[in-house]
DNA sequence: TTGATTTGACCGTC
DNA sequence: GACGGTCAAATCAA
């Protein structure tokens, strides 16, 4: 297909995403009745162009080496500012030195009445190793750690705090990455292969299925990992009818800049590992922000320092 | 019994 | 000194 050809597909996947989503705050429906039929049907239509938006940007990024984002624009985080957390940088395994690793965060809305088991599970299986109260903060962050650590050296950690300000997100920091076994799974391209003949399947159950246990500690489970899940998920992250519905945009920033799209393979696979946060069907919304070591050095000043502990 | 979670304490950074 | 991240002993659960 010729470049011509090709943004006049774009544009018009754009022009009717753009309507789907006019809908969709047409209908100004509240999150709680999300699970309607209309809703569902309007997120089928939101994902579908999504998607097709992403197959396009894929294949016209020729190497396929890139990963393909939806045009839409980028807005901070569902909560409206970045995480305090990115401010900071992180340690080094087995010291308390700081280290300047790559770190990515995700954001998953879930469904209130539902829970939020499901919502943390990312195909990995986490240790839970800690938990503090931050500053500023309503709820506590929570700290996880490869299960494999031990066994097989994996340093990937995690961190998960629900916003303050919509307490059915979840934000998940992603630091380092899976060095253990399981990360060879997700990664595995034939893997890949087989999760794109299956995204209707998995989009239909994404807006399904969660509930909120009565505390904000949550428990991961030990869950088996299906490969059929990343991409599948990958793919149905991108849309913006997932979103929060006091905004329209596709909110996955990819560390405040465009030059994700120029980066590794590793990188993607780093996003594809990520993308399965929502590998058991049970997130509603997902939201990924890959943060640097050098992100807005001004969020944490705007924080207020009352440890609780 | 073993592995996971909880939670107070510790340490490095700011 | 405040804060965030991690450690590790105590506790819990399967």
């Amino acid at each position: 297909m010729g470049d011509c050809e090709l943004k006049n597909l774009t544009a018009e996947l754009r022009k009717g995403r753009e309507i789907a989503r006019q809908l969709q705050i047409h209908l100004n429906v509240p999150y709680s009745s999300r699970e309607t039929r209309e809703i569902m049907l309007l997120q089928k239509i939101l994902n579908s162009f999504e998607k097709s938006l992403s197959i396009v940007n894929f294949s016209s990024s020729g190497s396929g080496a890139s990963v393909p984002i939806p045009m839409t624009e980028s807005p901070p985080s569902l909560t409206g500012h970045s995480r305090g957390e990115d401010s900071h940088h992180d340690l080094i395994d087995g010291s308390k030195k700081r280290k300047s690793i790559r770190r990515r965060m995700q954001q998953v809305r879930v469904d209130p009445l539902m829970g939020v088991e499901g919502s943390l599970d990312d195909g990995f299986s986490w240790r839970k190793y800690g938990q503090k109260d931050i500053v500023g903060t309503k709820y506590p962050r929570e700290y996880y750690r490869c299960t494999h650590r031990k066994v097989q050296g994996c340093l990937a950690t995690k961190q998960v705090q629900r916003s303050d300000y919509d307490a059915t997100i979840l934000e998940t920091t992603y630091l380092g990455s899976h060095t253990c076994n399981q990360a060879t799974h997700v990664l595995s391209p034939s893997y890949q292969q087989e999760q794109s003949q299956d995204l209707d399947s998995v989009n239909e159950q994404s807006i399904h299925s969660f509930h909120f246990p009565s505390t904000s500690i949550v428990k991961p489970e030990p869950r088996t990992f299906s490969p059929s899940m990343a991409n599948n998920c990958f793919m149905s992250n991108f849309s913006p009818s997932l979103m929060s519905p006091s905004t329209s945009g596709v909110r996955h920033s990819f560390g405040g800049d465009e030059s994700f799209h120029q980066n590794s393979g590793s990188e993607l696979n780093d996003i594809i590992s990520a993308a399965t946060s929502v590998t058991n069907h049970q997130t509603v919304g997902i939201d990924f922000s890959f943060v640097n070591d050098e992100f807005d050095p001004n969020f944490d000043k705007d924080k207020v320092h009352q440890d609780s502990r």
